[in-house]
DNA sequence: CCTTTCTTTGTAACCGGTTACAAAGAAATT
DNA sequence: AATTTCTTTGTAACCGGTTACAAAGAAAGG
């Protein structure tokens, strides 16, 4: 591998002068820079990022830290991340913490020691020390995490409370939900939503608490249809549970959405795929992930950040597991 | 952000020693490894990995490029890639190429200039000169890509005959394909063996060329069942272009697995959630992924490698979209 | 007690870029 | 032609680690 100082002696300059050509950082005469282009082709040149990167403490990398990459949320968010840091002549490093608090700290450790220019996080809880002390920017993703970190979201609660009024509106009369995990603040803010609009109409729900898990959420369904036949009208905490429920559903011979009607959460692409297709409270998935990199990467190179907080749209989609 | 000189400087010995104590490279005395280790702590001093890794020419990171995280194939392959090159300490870079030739190249581009020790691929085509002259090992994941480059894949061929002797003895009449697009060898290699088993049986099948994508696949999934009302056997390049093919099918009001039977490629966990569920011939797809990774870090730390070319087996599963 | 040997430690060069500062060269002014 | 000004270039320190080599210190042997 072909270094400046190899390029520098080639072309008879010196390694500033070199530097210079290859960073248009001042002027240089176009004979000389002739000279050093013509070494640079040569030699084959190219120019070790990692020197670089230690002496301007700049990496062009972020971290992006979620829980799975397997659960189909998040390659769309990955997905829109990726494609943003590289618009922006950013790579992209993908952790998977599983929701561990020890392995996000570790991730962390890591990345920092690394020099990341910033971290884009889906963490589990609110507040973690995790975050403490980090000379870099970090945004967290869809998952709030209290006024401290700067963050882009989604109203989980309106969520909650769309879905609500919609399974209502469309006669339902025996309500259940299969939430996500209580730890995760976003599962309970939808859940929060869902009972409150239904209270304010005096109504209750059976409420089991899932997990954002296939197979996990293929048991917790069974139970909840097998225990509760009347009920006919479910919210679930995000669509992979609904999905479930569908399964389950069919299985035990309901028709959907007569018997039946269920409100997924989150608009992932397989849920308009499957038969019946899945209504669904949507995030704009892909936005969140893109808008959470704009702001990162705004907050990495110190501009003026108007909000750091945003909060993007959600909107109800009704496919074939509601009614209207 | 403490350095090693001002760890050196707080415990009063020269900046080897401070290395010694951080690698353990040689001994040092154990009262002096005492007053570096409480200097370190109290200065809360981190190592710099980017100045390791300009001297060393080390990064403990590899570059992983595949098409399309968003394609639910990739993410299980990502996790596995994550989960085993974290098992050893090192970071995975994540890349979508699109399959497009020349953000393949950028990206490799990239990644060689910042050092990484390896690079991952599941690339287009066979032979490509993208990967000419690198300076670190790469080993193609899924999609072969001729003798050169060391390999983890399928026999995407046997994979074909067996669901053509699947769907054949089964009592299929009038059989069809949905492949893949014909640019990828794997795809082609799959419709291949689908077709040459049936020719020894003395059957043809009408065949359409599609895409590794949802929403094409609901075009051509359509189209095939428009134009064919006759068929009662298909097989699909992959698992996406079955699921798309059960919605039409299910559109069209045909009964599966009795007027249509449907047998996927992959193995994608959806298929199996989704009614009726998908049967598939399934690859090992987190195997690949972690039997890839540990591949490419043996080769990237000059280890003894045996075989440079890993076939994984494949098997059929059977579910509910055919009879046997 | 002096020499030899082994252990522990320090100095300084190195990895490959960038850049402050100074100096040389060219052009403009008097 | 001498002086001033602007442009172009080079020298060397720096980023923060690692390590070859040498030297100092401790232990062992005569």
């Amino acid at each position: 591998m072909a270094t400046i100082r190899d390029v520098s002696k080639y072309s008879g300059v010196s390694v500033a002068t070199v530097s210079r050509v290859l960073n248009n950082s001042s002027k240089v005469k176009s004979t000389t820079k002739k000279k050093v282009l013509q070494a640079i082709k040569e030699l084959n040149y190219k120019p070790n990022a990692v020197a670089k990167t230690l002496f301007k403490k700049q990496s062009y990398s972020i971290g992006l830290i979620i829980p799975d990459i397997s659960n189909p949320f998040f390659p769309e968010v990955a997905r829109a991340v990726e494609d943003t840091a590289r618009h922006y002549g950013y790579r992209v490093i993908l952790c998977n913490s599983d929701g561990n608090r020890e392995k996000e700290k570790d991730y962390i450790e890591a990345l920092s020691q690394n020099h990341v220019d910033g971290l884009l996080v889906t963490s589990i809880s609110e507040n973690s020390d995790n975050f403490k002390g980090l000379h870099m920017p970090v945004v967290a993703l869809d998952r709030s995490k209290g006024k401290e970190i700067p963050c882009v979201y989604v109203d989980n609660y309106e969520g909650g409370k769309l879905a609500a009024r919609t399974l209502f509106e469309n006669g339902g009369k025996v309500f259940a939900e299969i939430s996500g995990p209580y730890n995760l603040i976003t599962a309970k803010e939808r859940s929060r939503g869902f009972h409150d609009f239904l209270k304010k109409k005096e109504k209750t729900a059976l409420t089991y608490e899932g997990e954002f898990d296939f197979k996990h959420s293929i048991v917790v369904a069974g139970k909840l249809l097998d225990e509760n036949p009347e009920v006919d009208s479910v919210f679930v905490g995000n669509d992979q549970i609904g999905i479930a429920l569908i399964k389950e559903a069919m299985l035990r011979g309901l028709r959907i959405p007569n018997d039946l009607q269920i409100i997924g959460f989150d608009g992932i692409e397989i849920g308009g795929l499957i038969t019946p297709s899945l209504s669904t409270i949507q995030q704009p998935i892909y936005d969140l992930g893109k808008e959470a990199t704009k702001l990162l990467l705004d907050l990495a190179n110190k501009k003026h950040v108007e909000q750091t907080s945003i909060c993007m749209p959600i909107n109800y989609v009704k496919r074939s597991t509601t009614t209207g």
